[in-house]
DNA sequence: ATCTACAACGAAAACGTTTTCGTGTTAACA
DNA sequence: TGTTAACACGAAAACGTTTTCGTTGTAGAT
């Protein structure tokens, strides 16, 4: 087991100094041809690779960035994370990921692990607890640290940062406008409360898509579930709401739900009531999920474009990173919505 | 912006030495309390952490462990990241990415980029590239510079080192024998070609539980699809091939699928074709995903317990690398599957 | 007055780099 | 012969820690 070679031992082995075998790596001048063909071939024979835990000390940067997330395994975190990979990598950076799992806590705790050093820089999407207390005090000491944050999706505009955003208001818009086209008129909406932004903000573009068709909006077509956190595991009692709202108002003909479960589990309890999707029944989702896809009737969606958005949060962060200009101007960038029509809508 | 507080800010600012400083805020006897009540008002006052990489270059441990899998929009990778990130997180360790895309050269040069110093091992899952080249001289030369690396899922035996199964063979079996008892006679099987291991393994477990009730395989039942390395984007391809597998042979009564998207697949393929599901043809999955659990009719699958071997992967590594005993004795953990009966079985 | 012992602290090395600033040697030139 | 310039290289600092090994100063014992 041979292990990493170092500067000091090949300075030792060709009996020069450290600085000559450090210069002659790096092809200076300052070194003879002689002496740096003798460096090269000995520290490719040895296959030196500098350290980059050494390299990060002295730069005082780690070529790593740190994403903090709540949740992997969902088809939307995954992407972006996908997304920011690739342009991290593309430009010569890692990424080090740490799941907030939804909480407070473990996002506080995360980022305080990371940003002693370990890091450039943040991408980060916000917890949901962390909304619900609204307590950003973590987010405020990292970047007076002088350690840049770009949010995307779960974003809170106070912070001053970059942000990524898809927009979620217009892509509601696009989906409702959508069904009042195919001629529904009783449309729900499947959403969550409002201290989730996206939520919200998917709510208020339900809202006003019907405002813009002089459809009066009727609060018992409006179900905001409590998320608990884990909804995966109360199937049940979702799919129970869902059950209610559809037997309660059986003129409904139109179902927008703000994510994939939702719009899934409408589907389902749909099917189970003997309505046809999309004759009786039409359904639109929010997600870039793969169930939409693969479902059956396989679901329309307003997809947001993940990996771009991961994409993007990349390039911002380097951006700032490698240009110091200080410019003290954050942007926030949009990421459009695309509708993508599949069999739940005529 | 205040930024971060070294120990040798706060040394002069106290009018102490830094090794003081160090000592005090350690709780070293050494130093008198009135001294060491001082310096930690301080620091505290200022929010002294220490540098995690100046901490990594002294111990030449980074508490950092690297992860390289082939796709992370995938719910067994993603399962399997949220479980090693769970004990590593228990454990004081951080998790480091890298994505290989498929790619051998990708794995390559992700493992290259870490080795030099970030992390202090591995755990990965290897490149469909490389097991189809079958060039590991990467993970030899890791294991040759003294960092552990610990396999899961697609693992080659032939590198000294830990690694995490699930047992294919076994959970095959125990999904043709439940095809077997449910009545089926004609059961084909929808598999990769066998550099894939564990496409290998499941194979092996089909004809093994046929031969185990006398009956004979045959070859026309047994679809190896050829990956173009990218399934989602040839979908029309994959179910050309299983219509094609399923006409031919009409006598058909069960299909036993090697992942997700192949039982889903062939699901799909066989309503088109007018076969009730699990009346006509019954189906089987090996898998993890969501898919499964979602589709209708939902469907019977071989569980592989991705969060686990995540958990026991990380459990392995840092074992390994906080035990220094250097038995080099290497384990193989084999996660047991279990099969989860859904609607697609009867 | 001398010695011992202990308490409280500091200097310096080490981890592996890069880079600045010497320094010694040689050759060219006046 | 003496000066200068170029060349080739080395010493040392710096990044932020921890730790070993001094070095003081003081108090108590002889």
């Amino acid at each position: 087991m041979k292990r990493k070679v170092t500067l000091k031992q090949i300075a030792k082995e060709l009996d020069v100094s450290i600085s000559t075998v450090s210069k002659a790596l790096r092809n200076s001048k300052e070194i003879s041809e002689d002496t740096r063909e003798k460096v090269q071939a000995f520290a490719k024979l040895y296959n030196y690779k500098p350290n980059n835990i050494a390299l990060s000390l002295k730069n005082k940067k780690t070529k790593t960035i740190g994403i903090i997330i709540p949740e992997i395994v969902h088809h939307f975190f995954s992407k972006v994370i996908r997304g920011i990979e690739l342009v991290a990598n593309k430009r010569g950076y890692n990424v080090i990921v740490g799941l907030s799992n939804e909480s407070f806590n473990k996002e506080v705790i995360n980022m305080e692990m990371l940003a002693n050093g370990s890091i450039d820089g943040f991408i980060l999407s916000i917890s949901k607890e962390t909304l619900l207390q609204q307590d950003y005090h973590h987010f405020y000491e990292t970047i007076n640290q002088g350690m840049p944050i770009v949010m995307f999706d779960r974003v809170v505009n106070d912070v001053r940062c970059d942000k990524v955003i898809v927009d979620d208001l217009k892509g509601s818009k696009k989906a409702v406008n959508k069904l009042i086209e195919n001629g529904c008129k009783n449309i729900a909406i499947i959403t969550t409360k409002d201290y989730v932004s996206v939520g919200k903000l998917r709510t208020q573009g339900y809202l006003e898509a019907l405002e813009d068709h002089k459809i009066q909006p009727k609060s018992e077509l409006i179900l905001k579930i409590v998320e608990e956190l884990d909804a995966e595991d109360h199937l049940e009692d979702l799919e129970a709401e869902i059950e209610c709202l559809i037997k309660n108002n059986p003129e409904i003909d139109g179902v927008f739900a703000v994510n994939e479960l939702y719009a899934l589990t409408a589907m389902k309890v749909a099917k189970k009531l003997k309505r046809k999707i999309p004759a009786d029944i039409q359904v639109i989702g929010f997600t870039d999920g793969v169930l939409s896809k693969h479902a059956t009737p396989s679901l329309t969606t307003v997809s947001q474009h993940a990996q771009q958005m991961g994409e993007k949060a990349a390039e911002l962060l380097i951006d700032n990173l490698e240009h110091e200009e200080e410019e003290e101007h954050y942007k926030t960038v949009v990421i459009e919505t695309e509708l993508i029509e599949r069999e739940s809508t005529k």
